[in-house]
DNA sequence: GTTAGCACTCTATAACGAAGAGTGCTAACA
DNA sequence: TGTTAGCACTCTTCGTTATAGAGTGCTAAC
């Protein structure tokens, strides 16, 4: 374990480095805080935490600047939790009131104000179709060869798709099943529902007619489709302000990136069980994603009616200022949560 | 106007600034272009043509590079109509059947498509909601307070809604509601709609309920807030591929302006009327925005059922492979048109 | 009208040197 | 034993200078 003045100077360290991006020497820590210890004890220290392994060395003759396990040390131990300011609570309230109003620019605004509010990259989860419960389906006209096939959330989120009617059926025969339907899988997950129970309700009906067959063939593939999630992104230019970007080639790794939204997806998906505490952290390394590892991540989720369905991250250097973005990213999942509980059935 | 010695240079300096992003020397043209005269006579002309405002050069011992009218020179009069190459029709061909299955897919898929091909940033302007015709618009449950509105349009576009139900109000209600307004409006675009016939009808109801009052103020609401248009983008990190924006600051002011939908429609509408000839360029200082006068897009619009409803477009600095781009999209947006067939009623 | 020759301009690149920041080590001190 | 001053050493950064090279415009000859 550190001891306290080894904390301490670890600390302060990190604070510089976050608001500087240079290295730092045992001079300026010397100066800027007030140890009341001289330059040469503090280079020592350092020597010690660079061998510990909480800090690093660009070259012989440069500060030092904190390594991922430093980082993660200042996370983890050294970082008190700071409230969030009034000014920025006012910001977040009024950000909302002015520009969502549909659902879908709920999480647009979201991703803006993160952006905004963090001078980072961020990414919103909208929530997963299919973690929401089924409430109902509904096929509707459209002209004589196809329908419309709604399929009802209980979190409000509605998906419609045309689809072609299969060959001599009507409208109507359709709905007729949607309705045997709605009775049977009214509640349930729509990933369940695709696992498992479309099979049993087709074994159950087989003996109806050849059209259900065809039906059913037209529902399973609509849910199929429509289970693309969605992720909103803000402030990918914040990246090119951050002095680790003014190399083209990284900007370039992680613009490419950003472009594939599966990846988004999977990225986002990875640790969003984690997040019952609150925020996720990943620093640098840690993070499975090549082209981001030198970058960390700041992570929380919400909840529609207690069911964790998507999640809102911001994503930047290793240098960043993890105690304000982590309170910034507490407070606006939770308001964000708030907002949405209109939404819930 | 321009002899035909000076049209052969203008092209060849032209053709060899796209490919190479060097200014050119008389020497160099001399020696990759035979044109059976000695450099120090290209000199001469290029001089003129320096004069008659169709060359620039960067400083006094550097080669000439085209201005802006020397490309609108390039892209009017000397550009040869070129045919897309058998290996690019099968590219596009095999990328929809792919990739594309829902609608949406097809619009990100095609800027996905257009940036691979052409090497720069593309733009799609999915189909504009307010330029369709209403077909019809219904209400279904949802909870005791709220209901959920569609709009159904003969393009086969369907827009929901979760909106609260006016005090006393019955799904019901509002779908009788709903089918007086059907038969009115079908067949008519939404922006007429909006714009006046709906007081009409209001005035014609008045008679019959203070109810009605509350219902007309949702469905428009609604129709206002659905006509929000969406760019997808592809592509934006071509950008750093590129020469000209080598300059970090450049790409930001790029970037920034990406992120801003609202304003890359307004940037695609801005010349979809003049579209009818096919392809539209505009070139350097031709555009109105600021951040991309030194940009030149290429653009094209596509039709479903006649009505222009939105367009294609290909962004990239103005030292772009004009030719090869514009019969990409010559050729993409008539597929794409081909491809919406189906979806049309 | 075309061309060779030549002086001139401007950029890009490399080489060099000085300044500055920071370190590690040693020896002295409380 | 922990702390500190002093000092030699390392490495980067930045400005200066010199040089090579590309390209031009002009003049005079063909």
């Amino acid at each position: 374990m550190l001891d306290k003045r080894k904390k301490i100077i670890l600390h302060a360290i990190v604070d510089d480095y976050i608001s500087t991006a240079e290295p730092i020497g045992s001079r300026t820590i010397a100066r800027k805080y007030d140890l009341g210890v001289s330059p040469a004890t503090i280079r020592n220290e350092m020597a010690d935490l660079e061998l510990l392994g909480y800090l690093e060395q660009l070259h012989t003759s440069s500060g030092r600047i904190p390594s991922g396990k430093g980082y993660r040390f200042y996370v983890d131990s050294l970082l008190a939790p700071t409230q969030i300011s009034d000014k920025e609570v006012t910001l977040v309230k009024n950000w909302y009131q002015a520009k969502a109003r549909r659902l879908d620019e709920v999480f647009q605004e979201t991703a803006r104000l993160l952006s905004r509010m963090t001078r980072n990259i961020s990414l919103v989860l909208a929530p997963q179709f299919g973690q929401c419960n089924f409430k109902y389906l509904q096929f509707m006209p459209f002209d004589e060869t196809r329908a419309i096939l709604l399929i009802v959330t209980d979190t409000g989120m509605v998906e419609n798709k045309v689809i072609d009617l299969p060959q001599g059926m009507r409208v109507e025969d359709l709905q007729r099943l949607a309705n045997m339907m709605n009775q049977r899988l009214s509640g349930l997950s729509l990933e369940q529902i695709e696992s498992s129970i479309l099979r049993e309700i087709k074994e159950d009906l087989l003996a109806e007619a050849k059209v259900v067959d065809d039906a059913m063939k037209v529902i399973r593939q609509a849910l199929r489709g429509e289970k693309q999630d969605r992720v909103y992104l803000g402030g990918t230019t914040q990246l090119l302000n951050q002095p680790e970007f003014r190399n083209l080639e990284k900007v370039r790794t992680l613009l490419d990136m950003l472009e594939e939204e599966p990846l988004l997806c999977d990225l986002l998906q990875q640790r969003q069980q984690e997040t019952d505490s609150g925020v996720v952290v990943t620093i640098g390394e840690e993070n499975s994603y090549r082209g981001i590892q030198d970058c960390s991540m700041v992570q929380a989720t919400y909840r529609i009616g207690g069911q964790v369905v998507g999640s809102v991250a911001v994503l930047g250097p290793t240098r960043m200022d993890y105690g304000k973005i982590m309170s910034i990213m507490d407070y606006v999942h939770t308001h964000l949560e708030e907002m949405l509980k209109d939404y819930k059935a």
